[in-house]
DNA sequence: CTGTATCCGTGTTGATACTG
DNA sequence: CAGTATCAACACGGATACAG
C-alpha cells in the first residue's frame, strides 16, 4: 500500500514543487488565510481573532495559530507591561501574504454568489479599501483619514495614489470617520452618499468634510459576472 | 441545537462577505486551486488533470470538477468531431483568477521550506515564466519562443514587457526550446546556462541562439526568508 | 480572560475496486 | 479512458472541563 506524505503534524500536503501548491499547503486550510487577514492590520489578541472569525472555535483556533507558527507565518509576542497580554502577529514574510488576500478578494468579488449582507469584520473593512480602491478616482489626491469603528481605531492616508491602512491613532486627521462597520458598507460600496447615513445618525462626521465625501467615493464594487 | 449553515452540497461556508473569505469558500477546498491551475493555459480532458496534480483520486477530481462548474469556474466543453472528446475548460471569471494562483506562488516561493526537486507539471512551468519574470531584464526584448515539453507545446511570446503563455503552435518562433519539465528548472531558476542543458543534451534549441539564451534568463526564484 | 485538553458526531477526503 | 461506488481515516466544529 502506498501511504501519501503528510507533515509532521500528519496533515496533507501536495507535494508539489509549484508555488501555487506550496501556498496551499500553508493557507489552503480552513481558517488559515482569513485568520492571516485578521492579522495584517496589526497584532491581535485570542479573543480578538475569535470575534473576527464568527465560527471559528478555539480548539481549531489554537491549532492554526501554532501550525502558522511553525510555518514561520505568525509570531507570538508579548506585550511590554503594564498590558502584558500575549498577542498575535504577522512576521514580515507573513505580511508579504497581502498582495494574495487582496488579489483573492477581488476576484471573489465578481461572484454572482457574493452576498453583502453577510457579517464583516472590522479588519475586512479596512482591508477592503486597498482591496477596492478605484486608482484613477485618486489621482492628485491626498488625505489622511481616521475610522473609529466601534472601539477600534483605524487610519487611512493616501499619497501619491498610495494608500495605506493600519490600525492604531494618528494626529490631526483631516476628517474622522465614526461608525459600526455595517454602516460603512451602503456608503463605500452602494453609492450612498456619506451625508445620507451621517443623517441618519449612523456615521458620525468631524473634520474636513469635503475630504470625507471624496474619501469614501474613492471605492468600488467590482461588477459581478453574468 | 445552533445549526451551521452549509452550502446546497453540505460543504462548510465561511458566511462573511469579505472576498477573501468568499473566495477561499471557492478555492479552499483541497485540490480546487490547484486544478484551476491546471486550467490556466487552457483546457484539458479527465486524464491530463490527473497527470498534472499527482495524488488526485478520480472521485475527488469528478467532485471538484461539479463544484467548479456549479460556482461558474469551470466549463465542461466538447471538442467538434472527429475528436469529440470532452474536456474542462475555465470560463472567462475563472481565468480571472489567475493573479490569484501568480501571487500565491510568488509569496510561498519564499518559504524556507520550498523543495525545488518536487515533481512540477508543464503548466506550473509554463506559468512560472508569468510568476517569476524579472520586469527590468525583459525591457526593451521582444522574443516568441516555443517550448516542446514532451508531448505538449507551448509557446511563450514577450512583447514591450508584457510576456504572454499559451498552448498551442505558433509560426515561425524565434527559438526553439525541447526537453522535459525537470530539464527547465535549473536553467531557468537554477543559473544553468543554456549551452551546458544542451550539452548534456537534456534541452535541444533551435532558431535564433541569443534569443533563447537572453529569454531563459528573464526568470528568477524568489529569495528566500531567514 | 487566555488559552489547552478532552470527547464525540459528522462530513470530507482519498484509496481501491469497479462499471461503461 | 472516464467516471462511479464503497469504505475507512481523519479533520472539523461543538461542547465541555480545566489551567494560568
Amino acid at each position: 500500500m502506498k501511504l501519501e506524505k503528510v507533515t509532521e503534524n500528519g496533515r496533507r500536503r501536495y507535494d508539489d514543487a509549484c508555488g501555487a501548491a506550496l501556498g496551499m499547503d500553508y493557507v489552503g486550510e480552513r481558517w488559515a488565510l482569513l485568520l492571516m487577514r485578521e492579522l495584517l492590520l496589526g497584532p491581535r489578541r485570542f479573543g480578538e481573532l475569535r470575534s473576527g472569525l464568527p465560527g471559528i472555535s478555539a480548539n481549531v483556533l489554537t491549532q492554526r495559530l501554532t501550525g502558522l507558527e511553525a510555518a514561520g507565518i505568525v509570531r507570538r509576542e508579548r506585550l511590554p507591561p503594564p498590558a502584558s497580554a500575549q498577542v498575535y502577529a504577522l512576521t514580515p514574510w507573513g505580511m508579504e501574504s497581502e498582495p494574495v488576500v487582496l488579489a483573492l478578494g477581488r476576484w471573489a468579488l465578481r461572484s454572482p454568489a457574493h452576498d453583502t449582507s453577510l457579517p464583516f469584520s472590522r479588519v475586512s473593512l479596512m482591508l477592503s479599501l486597498r482591496m477596492l480602491m478605484v486608482q484613477e478616482r485618486a489621482a492628485g489626491f491626498t488625505a489622511t483619514v481616521a475610522f473609529h469603528l466601534g472601539e477600534e481605531r483605524y487610519v487611512a492616508r493616501l499619497t501619491a495614489g498610495d494608500l495605506r491602512v493600519w490600525r492604531g491613532e494618528v494626529d490631526a486627521p483631516d476628517a474622522i470617520l465614526a461608525g459600526e462597520t455595517a454602516a460603512f458598507k451602503p456608503v463605500l460600496y452602494g453609492g450612498m452618499p456619506l451625508a445620507v447615513a451621517e443623517a441618519t445618525g449612523r456615521i458620525a462626521v468631524a473634520g474636513n468634510r469635503a475630504v470625507a465625501e471624496r474619501f469614501t467615493g474613492l471605492f468600488r464594487l467590482p461588477d459581478k459576472v453574468e
